[in-house]
DNA sequence: GTGGTCTAGACCACC
DNA sequence: GTGGTCTAGACCACT
């Protein structure tokens, strides 16, 4: 289901992650359902399930996915509607970033006049 | 300079991490100044060079301060006034948050009316 | 003229390399033009000479400049058309993998079988 | 196992490369073992791991070995017969030199008349 | 601990 | 001054 690449410049973890992502972003893993354990992934990838856990780690601080220890990590909705776990996270860096740029000066003005530009910019930049 | 506690719950990584920080942002470490190597610090605590790394990158995606491979990693100012990398990382973040929540449906001023909410609450440093 | 993107995974070496073939193919640097030396395009893009001579070294390999010790290093014309250095290398690079494949006993017809297949094929293949 | 001459003008690279290659095509380091780790061969050699990683670098672009980061560099087999990476290194490079000629002007029958001829010739090793 | 990339600074041979 | 090689030592991603 995801491709490595080993030729490529881009770390495993982050092939990973991105491969992941996509799967759940695309609905190929629906909302709520169970991925495959840390263990079994790294066998089936035959890398390291320390590179698999690193992934995981990423994609639970994005939002995509809630892991709990003992029973597995289970897909959040990627897409858009509706309140999702990725969406809380976004709210949850929005809310910190805002308030420690107030804290260090800028006024809630500015950075109410950034939000228009930076939504009609391509999102880009690569890794 | 850093007291580890192997007893806590919160892992290595994290209070490597909160003590570098801390040590930034207080300015016992200046601006600019050279941190130890990976492998002096890894080991003068005793521990892991990977935990001392981990602890690094965070501070570094964090804006505290910036690693020049082959050179070495150097602070950056913590605090506020002038041009620093935590307010430009901060204003990524900001930035980046925010033109996804309104891709995901949110529109600025729902966004915008956040913020001043969001500068008026304590800051609640979380794990 | 080179633009380098620290953040990127792709290798700084890469970069400069990539940037400068692009120089070369699309004649902005003209057929036996003089490149800037390793020293002064090291310093120009605040990056150690050892990370520029594998630039050049890796661009002499494939054809696109010659470098001569002492004097410098001279663009070789990467278009189509006449006869370069750059077909003089992979000329050079074709005889010697056929020698060896047909040593390791393909047949000539199977190698000259492949050549269609491989003209019609997209050149893709990132780094 | 390898002998170097400082005396000699090729660069010690290049008789590290050369003297690791002889070892992989005589099989006396047998195909998939494990090489010396770049550190441990520098140590060995009495010279700088830098300098063996550009002979394992060298040597892995022409297919006589694999090197898997975190794991070791491992022989290919460089003999005939089998499926082997030297080959595909060598169908690799023939590919794409045959696509690059077609594409400044190069008929594939020019191409397929040059393959008999490379054959014939004696192969001639340069430094 | 392993391969990979980068920096810093040195020396060489050539012009 | 120029390209080329080498050393020493750093960070980096991964096992």
């Amino acid at each position: 289901m995801i491709s490595l690449n080993y030729r490529d410049s881009r770390p495993i973890y982050e092939q990973v992650r991105d491969g992941l992502r996509h799967l759940v972003v695309t609905g190929a893993i629906t909302e709520g359902e169970k991925l495959p354990s840390v263990r079994a992934l790294a066998a089936s990838l035959a890398i390291n399930p320390n590179t698999i856990q690193r992934a995981y780690a990423a994609l639970e601080e994005e939002g995509y996915l809630t892991s709990e220890p003992g029973r597995g990590a289970f897909a959040a909705r990627g897409g858009a509607g509706g309140n999702n776990l990725r969406q809380e996270a976004l709210l949850r860096q929005f809310d910190a970033s805002a308030r420690e740029l107030v804290f260090l000066g800028m006024t809630p003005e500015e950075l109410a006049a950034r939000i228009s530009l930076a939504a009609a910019e391509r999102k880009g930049e690569g890794a």
